[in-house]
DNA sequence: CTTTAATATCCGTATTTCCGAATATACGAA
DNA sequence: TTCGTATATTCGGAAATACGGATATTAAAG
């Protein structure tokens, strides 16, 4: 079960962040179009995903060869709510521009 | 000036979360007491209160010998709803019990 | 079955973070 | 000045975390 601190460990990185703000900003993105609008290697990224997964901050549906991640929506509320606050003030602070522009449709 | 990565970075660690718990909890606490409340040596207690201060999260006020910590009062609203929103899973994941007994008073 | 594309995992290395004993500092009292 | 108390800082080592190139996996297409 996510607890509070490891919310926050999720969320005290950067890269981490912006994932969060990127998928936080719109339904579902696939792991393509993270990379591109983090502009980080891939191999990062995933990784970075995968612990988000692993805290079930995110969830994965696959698609073909695709991977399309979300919020995970069944977040306790008090999870739900620190995202909600903190989302805007660090899209702000990382300088995201939202939405991802889609490379891959459905 | 605090950065929403920051501020999760200082919430990201259990004993750094129940020093902040703690003083949310009250208005002023002095380190001894939080060294009880956390039993942890204070030297420990002493360096993760430095590292809040220096994101601003919590300001000192010196009475004699005695620094009394609070959370800063003027930390941006995003910040303040954050921590109001987290404090109170995290007092539950972390088993505090509120108030802290205070040994030194004034 | 082979190839290609998307994503995940592995692995060695670099960096960061954490710890607590020891020491330093700041202050009040004698 | 000297002593005692409260707190801060230093320091070396241990543990955790981050990185990204190389490689493995998965699935669709030919």
């Amino acid at each position: 079960m996510l607890t509070p601190t490891q919310l926050c460990k999720c969320l005290g990185d950067d890269l981490r962040l912006s994932l969060v703000c990127l998928l936080h900003g719109q339904g579902e993105v696939c792991v393509c179009d993270l990379v591109d609008a983090v502009s980080a290697p891939q191999s990062t990224v995933s990784r970075h995903l995968a612990q988000l997964r692993q805290c079930q901050l995110v969830v994965a549906r696959r698609q073909g060869t695709w991977m399309h991640y979300r919020i995970n929506p069944e977040l306790p509320a008090w999870a739900q709510q620190t995202l909600a606050n903190l989302v805007s003030p660090a899209c702000e602070a990382l300088s995201l521009t939202l939405p991802v522009p889609a490379c891959c449709e459905n």
